[in-house]
DNA sequence: GAGCATAATATTGGATCCAATAAAAACTTG
DNA sequence: CAAGTTTTTATTGGATCCAATATTATGCTC
């Protein structure tokens, strides 16, 4: 397959994701464009790229290497994350949800619904959860109809899941606190209630929370237990 | 002078932010290298670029063209600013501002203390005030220690300025709105207050408001009078 | 053997070619 | 003269060259 110039950029991000590329690790233009049987120039607009994305730093004269992301990096990452998403959902909430969207909504609660019925998930249960879990924030995000929150998240899109955070976001571990899961699920829900029901400033408010419950997760994974839960009711006061 | 890469990605921008290329426009790589006296090669990388900064959008074999911003985006753009600086403001508050930082601040509170003084404000007047405005707006980011929240508004930084928007920032107009300034000046007060005494939430409700009183500034300049103004007794209340 | 000068190498930035392809223009035919 | 077809042109993506320059290695001197 003729590698192109899109591709060239996923696929050394994905090597970098993936680790096959370690932090830290040193990268020419010349070297990898051998590697990946391109020329240079599509190498050089990729490096580019990855810079923007803040997955390599350039090292003038000496190439690009790998950045190595800190975990008080990630945890800035996820909090600026927080609240784009905070200010998405109110801005869905206060421009109201359209037909597809809420119904889009729905179908990923009642999956997420299923999932979670499983007392023991397993590793597939997780990486579907996962899934459910990006498109349902998509969602929101998209319902905002903003189109500078989209900018502003994207150079922090893969960061939170480069090098050093294999740690913290490690799947067994995950698996073990699945409690999490059904804490994060029942958030969305209420995130859900909230933007259907017009409550931006709820519906901001819940979104951040759910933010920092992932940050709680990175910081003390072990405390799941001790989650407050937003009451039903609660959500019913207008 | 003989032209380099970035010099072409800044001459670019800034032919377009000053109106020279107006939003609509076409450019593609050959035209523009020739018009530049350099090569494809740079104009190609500068294009890209500028397209991630959201100042050029590509037509697919058609070359680029300059985005036309509408209000809507701007006022979005607003608005994820102030989150975002809302952010960097609590978290300012909370890890504490260094001596460096408060310092820094507490000069450029005063600078606008004296520009405000005088009565009738200048043109010159004016553009003083914005670049200390600007000035005080990237210290309490920097103050955050947060580098995503940098790379959150990187795509943000110029887009609020492009082709449509200078109506919105009409400074005769401006001129005339003067009283708006004492306000955000006033705020710029309570957020310092806020900051240094470690009060997050507050330093974060303010520095939103704050980008709030931009939004009611494009949407409705008339209203000037009608601002509300925090109590300088509430600020002690620790 | 250490330190400095010099040479070799690596690396990027810019310029130019070539090929693929889509858009625009010209042309032909009914 | 309109519509479809062919030709021309514009435009980008990729490959390769050349030049400038910083880093690394080598070697020479003391």
């Amino acid at each position: 397959m003729k590698k192109t110039q899109s591709n060239v950029v996923t696929s050394l991000r994905q090597m970098i994701l993936d680790g096959e590329l370690k932090a830290g690790a040193r990268l020419a233009e010349i070297p990898t464009s051998e590697k990946l049987g391109v020329s240079r120039t599509p190498v050089r607009i990729a490096f580019r790229a990855l810079e923007q994305e803040g997955l390599l730093t350039k090292l003038p004269r000496r190439g690009y290497e790998v950045r190595s992301v800190s975990t008080e990096e990630i945890i800035g990452a996820v909090e600026v994350r927080g609240v784009l998403e905070g200010l998405a959902a109110r801005q869905a909430a206060e421009r109201g949800l359209s037909e597809d969207h809420q119904k889009a909504l729905a179908v990923l609660l009642e999956e997420g619904d299923r999932i979670l019925a499983v007392k023991e998930l397993s590793e597939s249960d997780l990486e579907h959860y996962q899934q459910m879990n990006k498109r349902f924030h998509d969602i929101v995000i998209e319902a905002a109809h903003n189109p500078a929150i989209h900018a502003a998240l994207s150079r922090n899109e893969h960061l939170p899941f480069a090098s050093a955070s294999a740690l913290a976001f490690d799947k067994a571990h995950m698996l073990r606190e699945a409690k999490r899961f059904e804490f994060a699920h029942m958030q969305h829900h209420h995130v859900y209630h909230a933007i259907v029901n017009g409550l931006g400033t709820r519906a901001e408010g819940i979104m951040r929370e759910h933010a920092n419950a992932t940050l709680g997760y990175i910081n003390s994974p072990r405390n799941a237990d001790q989650l407050t839960v937003i009451s039903e009711r609660d959500t019913q006061n207008t």
